[in-house]
DNA sequence: TCCTTAATTAAGGAGTTGCTTACATGACCG
DNA sequence: CGGTCATGTAAGCAACTCCTTAATTAAGGA
């Protein structure tokens, strides 16, 4: 479970931390912020989000005694890619129009 | 951990699932096919099928002393609703853009 | 300085994962 | 029938997950 993509599908695989990063979606929050719609003690707040930052999907940054969570989408595009790549057969033709739009973007990662 | 959902992404989280899904894309295989590849034991083959199967994933018949696997790509499709829905904000343009895509497909299903 | 607030670290426990070896099932084949 | 091939089940083990409570760090305010 080295490799960064398995990472991001395993953080993915918790609805506490997807319930977080849907939260992140609207804003930075703080740590008690995050934890507010949670039954769950602090401790294992911070061990969830302790797993989203290995996965690359938040960022912390320290203000203080807060500390502000940010939503970090770039791993998500590699996690996109890969449940793309394995969607049925109509989704080559959405494979080629997400390679367009990439284009139009500017962003020019080929993928393998 | 009940959910479907991260049923699939906890699935997606292994490499030797996620290459095993990729070899079924090609086409169905036996049990035997799909152990090829690995160095693991069959045991331990058998057991990420039934991750697999558990998720949705995979379908698995038999055939004689054979048991066909086939690949279901419909659980992927709520995965990439999830992760499309999560990337960063030229993304929704590409989720309008999804959306369009399935009106002209006819899969009328509106998400929440 | 002392107290409060915000968050993390430490330690531990129940349950799960991912692997193993050994055994069981079940179909075909002489 | 007995042997072999394809696969699955059982049992066990180390490592990891997700949670807990208790203690710790660190900033801010009286």
């Amino acid at each position: 479970m080295t490799d960064r993509l398995s990472l991001v599908f395993q953080a993915l695989a918790d609805p506490t931390r997807r319930a977080m990063l849907s939260r992140l979606r609207v804003g930075a929050a703080t740590v008690g912020e995050l934890a507010e719609p949670f039954e769950i003690s602090r401790p294992a707040i911070s061990q969830h989000l302790k797993v989203l930052e290995r996965a690359g999907l938040i960022e912390r940054a320290a203000q203080a005694q807060w500390r502000s969570c940010t939503l970090r989408t770039e791993p998500l595009d590699e996690a996109s890619e890969w449940v793309e790549r394995h969607r049925g057969e109509w989704n080559e033709r959405f494979d080629l129009l997400d390679e367009q739009l990439r284009r139009l973007k500017g962003t020019g990662d080929d993928r393998a």
